[in-house]
DNA sequence: CAGTCGTGGTG
DNA sequence: TCACCAAGACT
């Protein structure tokens, strides 16, 4: 096994970004915030909404005093509207479980709504410095590319976090820059498109390169198309709502303009079986929560 | 395991 | 222009 983790570190001291959640006194909450919108949500999208975001709730305990409702307006045009309720849910039980802390321990952060593999493991090392392997869909094309020789990762399996905690230096500081290294490595110099590998730090180790660089075919789940999708409908209603001034709508006004009444039914029960969105007595509203 | 779930920038 | 892509998680 080369050693990746030696040039890595060599090339994160140089050449990664400044963001926000890097900053030492960023704490747990604000790293947990991020980690949620940077779900499938490109870096320089999230930053200002995460900003106003912790201005406006600094704590756990302030967002989960505040209905759901207010958590999915707040989240603005970021995309899968479900992470704001599972990051409401996620303060509650944190609030409720933990005394308003952000759990250290992987196992219980697992057990928060919203977080899985990655999340839990990024707030543990990120946030707390603990030694885990984090594993993105980055750092799964950087090691597939260097170690295996393939143009693209396989989908993700729970091998990918043994391979990469093979890979950890032993200390924990180490260890925690080489995760983020080999995340950043794959969001600037190891990208899908088009590889820099000219400016890659471990080219003269990487498989792929030594092979010439073949496609090796592409085994990712490829999106659906989306427009005209249940997915763009989902988001005219809630769009509709988030910019609602009364917080409500009549029901028979949300996307009246929809060229297809029954996929606009079909989108509103899904919102409403999610808990995205409340109906009674004809109008629709953002979810209030359970308690008055 | 495979399907589902937003939105906007980009090559 | 339009298919691809973006710090995933849940069912």
């Amino acid at each position: 096994m080369p050693d990746l983790a030696t040039p890595l570190i060599a090339w994160y001291r140089g050449a990664a970004r400044d963001l926000p959640w890097r900053r030492p006194v960023f704490g747990a909450w604000g790293i947990l915030v991020s980690e949620f919108m940077l779900q499938q949500t490109p870096v320089a999208r999230v930053i200002p909404l995460l900003e106003a975001w912790l201005d406006r709730w600094p704590t756990p305990a302030a967002l989960a005093a505040d209905p759901p409702a207010e958590a999915v307006r707040q989240w603005a045009n970021l995309g899968y509207p479900r992470r704001a309720l599972w990051l409401h849910r996620a303060a509650a039980e944190i609030r409720d479980r933990h005394d308003g802390v952000v759990p250290r321990d992987v196992e219980a952060l697992l057990a928060l709504t919203g977080i899985g593999d990655y999340t839990a493991r990024a707030v543990a090392v990120f946030a707390y410095g603990d030694r885990h392997p984090v594993v993105d869909t980055n750092t799964r094309r950087v090691l597939a590319r260097a170690l295996e020789g393939r143009s693209q990762p396989a989908p993700p399996s729970k091998r990918d976090l043994a391979a990469m905690a093979g890979l950890l230096p032993a200390d924990d500081v180490d260890a925690a820059i080489v995760n983020a290294a080999a995340m950043e490595l794959g969001a600037l110099v190891c990208t899908a498109r088009t590889p820099r590998c000219d400016a890659c730090p471990i080219a003269h180790i990487c498989a792929w390169r030594a092979a010439g660089y073949p496609d090796t075919g592409d085994a990712r789940r490829k999106q659906a198309r989306y427009e005209g999708s249940d997915r763009q409908a989902r988001g005219a209603i809630l769009r509709a709502l988030r910019e609602s001034a009364a917080h409500e709508l009549r029901q028979d006004a949300v996307a009246s303009d929809w060229p297809d009444a029954a996929q606009r039914d079909r989108a509103l029960f899904t919102l409403i079986a999610d808990g995205l969105v409340e109906a009674s007595d004809g109008f629709l509203r953002l979810p209030r929560g359970a308690s008055a």
